[in-house]
DNA sequence: GATAAAGTATGATAAATATCATATTTCGGA
DNA sequence: TCCGAAATATGATATTTATCATACTTTATC
């Protein structure tokens, strides 16, 4: 369904909406440290984050990344974009050229429904959005240490 | 969601349970090519089904890969529980640990329902269930030649 | 029984993903 | 103005997954 690459990339832009702003930024140092996310890999998949502007980042000591109101409002689905493209959550589960309900393949008809609702979410919910629970505690982030 | 190996194996089973019985086998060979899918390593799809009795096989002339009714009556998950193991399916999408909904991750209430309905379907519906669209040409292996 | 046609077992190679390392650029503060 | 702290760019390595190859076993048929 998600990439390990995104579900690393959405783990971490997460915790950036639950701890950040203007003011508060994180390293990725930090980051790596309180999501379990190797730093490198991380730092990488933030790098490519940063230039599609999905989060915000400031070189230099003091520096770090971090979100602002317009990443907030991005919709999940644009961090997965720049990381996994487009192809992998819209294509058919059995592998068929393209899903398409004209010519279906035979999962197609159990498995779009909730698909489709599922990415409509993606769509949907903002980046914000989906943080909100984080910050009144109501979800998480890591196992229970 | 589903491996490349698991799409693989279960293209090809779809196949096997429109196409044969005890009496009408079908070779690696001819499902590679009805299929698309590479013939060597299809082979080694097959062979470890096989070996847990999720299909049939003769060898020798005249043999080949087939679906008796026992086979039929799988449920679809067992496919994909010797390919992919159980894993994949159950965890959490974010990575975390353990799907768990009392410690969920932020995507856990948006996801869960809709995964937890395609998994009850993939263990409730055979393999016989599933291959009766295609049979009657209500639903499709490939894409459009 | 010899032969050839099939699956079976096992291992080698190739490609994609995940991970690590390092040099470069930018910027705040002494 | 200089130093060091951070992101950035780029490339190398390791691991996993996909793919290919080849030798072995079983069995129908002559
Ligand atoms: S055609 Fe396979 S999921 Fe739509
Ligand atoms: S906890 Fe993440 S999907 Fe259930």
């Amino acid at each position: 369904m998600l990439s390990n690459s995104s579900k690393y990339a959405l783990t971490a832009v997460l915790y950036l909406a639950a701890h950040t702003d203007d003011r508060q930024k994180k390293m990725v140092k930090d980051l790596s440290a309180s999501t379990n996310i190797p730093k490198a890999y991380l730092a990488k998949l933030l790098q490519q984050l940063s230039r599609h502007n999905i989060i915000s980042a400031t070189k230099g000591p003091k520096g770090g990344y971090y979100l602002t109101e317009e990443n907030r409002n991005l919709p999940v689905y644009s961090l997965i974009e720049v990381i996994d493209g487009t192809q992998r959550m819209e294509s058919c589960v059995l592998g068929i050229e393209e899903c398409n309900a004209e010519r279906p393949c035979p999962l197609h008809d159990h498995v779009y429904p909730a698909r489709d609702a599922f990415l409509g979410t993606l769509k949907k919910m903002t980046i914000g959005d989906l943080s909100r629970d984080l910050k009144n505690g109501s979800s998480f982030l890591t196992a229970q240490q």
